[in-house]
DNA sequence: GTAGCTGCAAAACGTTTGCATGTGA
DNA sequence: TCACATGCAAACGTTTTGCAGCTAC
């Protein structure tokens, strides 16, 4: 199969996998709904609204609609926040399999990930202490080996 | 020594130690800055920038001033800022020996820290990925036991 | 048909900035 | 004296909201 023909069917998978999920999640399925959350499913992440916003075709949809699909799939979990910057909210989809942390270069910004996580013996600790319902948020931040030689 | 006499003696150490933490920055004294660093030194925070507006006695500076003192303080790392709901910076007084994260009450959203850190082998794991100058932001979110109950 | 989603424009929010005045060293 | 800090008001960038019209189910 020519390479073309087999990414044209992996986007067809992921538009297919965003309608599941929002069938999922008792959300209607609407044009901005379905390429917001493709977008999410295909490229990692994490983006701010305003990336989210300029990676959608032309005059797809309006910005204040990116800003409410998202804030919808924060509440049905689909999506993740994490606040990488001074304060402007990133977004990605939020694989429940695969919990991770970002690091993001101070100088060029970049951002890595990966999936050590040691804090669920934190989070015991804090539940012993009488706190239900515990997560956490975590972002390291440092220079990236390119930008050392500049 | 009576309690009243007791408290006020505090009061005037704190103002000296902010004077001399000032003077080490190189950052002349004005009222607002003696007041503002005051208020962190005797209460530990986060705090909003609001906040810390709010705490101050009325008419004391404009909120302009206290937005640009918190900044000249993050720039010189007397202060250190968290993100610790959607998009808004808190500001506390940065006391290296005493490293710590928040637990932030999802409902109430009272704020509580704690000293452990275990995150010290992910920064080496990134230090030999190449990052140097790593810093990380780690909080914490549940819903503490007397929300609970409501 | 109707609940609920969208586009548009305006507002809200936290934060920053320009400028004239005032103050610390 | 003079660099720098402040107050005030206006601007900024991000996010939310009100409302009229449209769309999914």
């Amino acid at each position: 199969m020519p390479l073309h023909g087999h990414t044209q069917k992996k986007e067809v998978n992921l538009e297919a996998r965003s309608i599941e999920l929002l069938k999922d999640k008792g959300l209607s399925i609407t044009g901005p709904r379905k390429m917001i959350l493709t977008l999410l499913l295909k490229e990692h992440g994490p983006f701010s609204a305003e990336d989210i916003f300029n990676k959608l075709p032309k005059k797809s949809c309006d910005q204040a609609t990116v800003y409410r699909c998202l804030n919808q799939f924060v509440e049905t979990q689909l999506v993740s926040t994490a606040y990488l910057e001074k304060e402007m909210a990133h977004f990605e989809f939020n694989d429940p399999q695969h919990h991770h942390h970002h690091i993001i270069c101070k100088i060029c910004k970049k951002i890595d990930s990966f999936p050590d996580c040691i804090l669920d013996k934190i989070e015991m600790t804090l539940g012993k202490k009488g706190y239900k319902d515990i997560q956490h948020r975590l972002e390291f931040f440092g220079v990236c080996g390119s930008c050392q030689k500049t």
